[in-house]
DNA sequence: CGAATCGTTGATTCAACTCAACGCGAGTGG
DNA sequence: CCACTCGCGTTGAGTTGAATCAACGATTCG
């Protein structure tokens, strides 16, 4: 397990893709108090309604974010890879208004509310770069309701791919040709709107025309071309190399 | 037509309601350099790709934000009251992922990006403030995503006039009760991610059941504790009073 | 008055859901 | 070590919510 400075050396990092930093900002940010904490998969991180004290980096793993609806329905909201701030809004948001969970083993480097807003402010490079960051995730919803809202299961679920394999190959954790997505058929449909069923037969006429290939719980990358046709794909909403 | 100074004395206002500001911090709003702008109906304000150099704060009237994917389908991605940043994201993200259209007459005031910046950080304050509007709105896309994925089109539409009602009551435009949802039954559909035929059948039933009342072209809300119901709206997403 | 836009309604189709059964691999415990 | 369970994936049959296609009515505006 990494120490607490080398975790926040990754952030640093991330932040830096985000906005230049100066070495002031990098020390600044790796010598934080922060506390890692290890999750196993399907334990909440968060609730809705909790009032949580700090903000979370993802070190390792999967986590996702999720709402439930009146009939009992899920939705989950965002998926997120290592190199990640799942929970940046509850630094000025008290009161969570979804739930997170653990997809896989995780391990989060957690920072008090209070430290990173007072560090947004002392070093405005760093409040730009975690505003931003904000921001991105913001544009990420907004492709998402296009998504569920404009595209059918075929386009929808290839959407879904294509983000999450390219948003894994920006945050230096391989290609995304490489790239396994470990969700079960049920997580991927509440993600999707779309039942597991429904999920299932679409992942298999992507698997028939070669886009991909599944194997036990995964989803790996075939035909990056003709899988980014079928999505409607493009990065431009990631804003990636955006300053 | 009201002046730079007054207009900018109702976005100090509403970002007040977001965190406590002291008088500099409001006089410093106030004497930003802005100007205003008027724009028809379904002029554009902002087409995505475009690289504004201000951002707009909606004086008065209503615009929305769209996305349009590949088969021509758009989606509705947010509606704005008088009181609303309309495009806080663009101060951070140089380039617009998605478009931004008048859906009444309305006037804008425009604030130069490296103002707002500058700002945000001079008067850490105000900094919170636009941050945390930013938040929200990010949540209300999260809530979106859920309501298009998880909730079928008579409890979807219902939430969505819950929502605008909601806002535009807490903005002070007037009751709930009494508020007139100024959208053709085609732009509620790409707002709900629903064709326009299937938007109309759902109004009727939504109106036979003495919950909402059209008119001419505008929805108003007949019964709020049913439509509340149906609708499984709370506001707790909403974020109001929090700071 | 004519044209354009938007709302309404009916008939039909279809994409996705529901329900149900079965397969399969990974654990687990007797 | 094998039987059992459990979670997840797969497949088929039937249903349904929403889309599509098409026509017509109402209102606004030049």
């Amino acid at each position: 397990m990494a120490d607490g400075e080398t975790v926040l050396a990754e952030l640093a990092k991330r932040l830096e893709t985000r906005g230049a930093l100066t070495v002031d900002d990098f020390t600044a940010i790796t010598t934080l108090p922060c506390t890692l904490r290890e999750f196993e998969p399907n334990q909440y991180l968060l609730r809705e309604g909790d009032r949580p004290k700090f903000c979370s980096f993802l070190v390792s793993g999967f986590v996702f974010r999720h709402k439930i609806v009146a009939d009992g329905g899920r939705q989950i909201v965002s998926v997120h890879t290592a190199g990640d701030m799942i929970d940046l809004q509850n630094m000025l948001l008290p009161e969570a208004d979804h739930n997170i969970q653990a997809l896989t083993a995780s391990t989060v480097a957690q920072i008090l509310h209070e430290d990173a807003l007072a560090l947004s402010f002392t070093h405005p490079n760093v409040g730009k770069a975690l505003w931003r960051e904000s921001l991105i995730e913001a544009s990420i919803f907004r492709e998402w309701v296009a998504n569920v809202g404009r595209r059918d299961a075929r386009a929808r679920t290839a959407h879904t791919i294509c983000e999450l394999a390219t948003r894994r190959e920006v945050a230096g954790l391989g290609a995304r040709e490489t790239y396994e997505l470990p969700m079960t058929q049920e997580q991927l449909g509440d993600a999707l709107g779309l039942t597991s069923v429904h999920v299932n037969r679409t992942l298999k006429t992507l698997q028939d025309d070669g886009l991909i290939v599944r194997r036990k719980r995964s989803v790996a990358i075939a035909n990056w071309e003709g899988l980014r046709a079928v999505a409607d794909f493009t990065s431009n909403y990631l804003h990636l190399g955006q300053r």
